[in-house]
DNA sequence: GTCTATATAAGGATAGAC
DNA sequence: GTCTATCCTTATATAGAC
């Protein structure tokens, strides 16, 4: 076989696909949760081919999950880059944060570890690499919403509407009242914009 | 020295001893981040004492966490059990959990890893245990400020307001629109007071 | 680039003395 | 109830052949 008829099926270098195959483990048990060896086996290697890719277990991680980061920060950013009134602009970021969450455990999941960590580095870079991007973004959108508001406090309170609800996912199942619609990112996205379209619409009736 | 002079310094049971000593190890870096060995240490024994007292790690664990969840859970199920006005009991309860949230922190990291947990035995336990009478409360009060919206959903954007903001803490210093006074927890609590008293007013007025 | 083999440490858990 | 000593497994990481 030539390395030319290879190319019906593109091999991508070994690299990525380690931090690609590895991303799902470290979301679904954490750092410490997930061995070397389980990533080699993942990626169809032994143990010791990963070290000629990284340095060691720590570099392996913090690139898989910056890699997936990227991803999903280039997706959100989407969301709010393109035009209309602000409220519509907030519907769309909402319900397409939402429909990540729903449809992404695995990303939702990384979020959580990142937000446990507690190797300050790590955290300040992922933060600042990812996270900052898309906080500005929304950060602005607040502003906009309602210029006499914290509008970091007001930017922060729409992450935590949304992701919240699917981090205790596994958790509101016990709850009472809950429904299976309650779920649907659609349905929740729809509770957390009319819940912040009255409040918005009260503080702008409330004239400072 | 008898053991009635010892009673000034009264002797907790050793196995009482470990669970309190344990929980800020196992809050601090989860599960598989804390030792039989660091357990054994931090309570003054040996590897082999912990097994005289637990069967094994998971229960030694598990117990650990539901302790901390009772005490925490008592304290604030007493702040919806006063009287008032719902949106009062609502303050009382948001400004009461936005204090825990920033003193305790300990606890609300151990949450953080009980709702990353695997187990769904683990989970279900404690979401049963801890989790469900005090979100039944606030479903109850959610009912009450607006009978015409989803309790269960409301409920759960209360919870959310508050504890995203301290889950995201240690990431948010580099945020954008960033001051210290945000990291108060009167400050969150007035914010999601008013986000949500404005939110309410508003949803009367559209009446159904 | 990937393998086999191995060094070295740390982990959970138990046996048996006291 | 707690200790010492130890077993066995799993972990990270490296050396050196191919």
């Amino acid at each position: 076989m030539s390395s030319q008829a290879m190319k019906t099926i593109p091999k991508r270098k070994t690299r990525e696909e380690i931090l690609e195959l590895s991303a799902p483990l470290f979301a679904q048990r954490g750092y410490d949760g997930v061995s070397m060896r389980d990533v080699a086996r993942a990626a169809g290697l032994t143990q010791a081919a990963l070290y000629y890719h990284f340095a060691d277990k720590d570099q392996l991680y913090l690139e898989a999950v910056a890699v997936q980061f990227r991803e999903r920060g280039a997706v959100l950013n989407e969301l709010l880059a393109g035009g209309g009134t602000p409220l519509k602009r907030l519907e769309r970021f909402v319900t397409g944060l939402a429909r990540m969450m729903a449809t992404d455990k695995d990303f939702l999941r990384l979020m959580q570890w990142v937000l446990l960590d507690n190797d300050e580095v790590r955290q300040s870079t992922l933060a600042k690499q990812v996270f900052r991007d898309m906080f500005v973004a929304v950060h602005d959108l607040a502003s906009e919403l309602d210029p006499h508001q914290d509008a970091h406090l007001l930017a922060m309170s729409i992450f935590g509407l949304v992701i919240f609800h699917f981090q205790t996912g596994a958790t509101r199942k016990f709850m009472p009242g809950h429904r299976p619609h309650q779920d649907n990112p659609e349905v929740l996205a729809r509770h957390v914009c009319e819940l912040l379209r009255r409040s918005l619409a009260a503080a702008d009736g409330e004239v400072q």
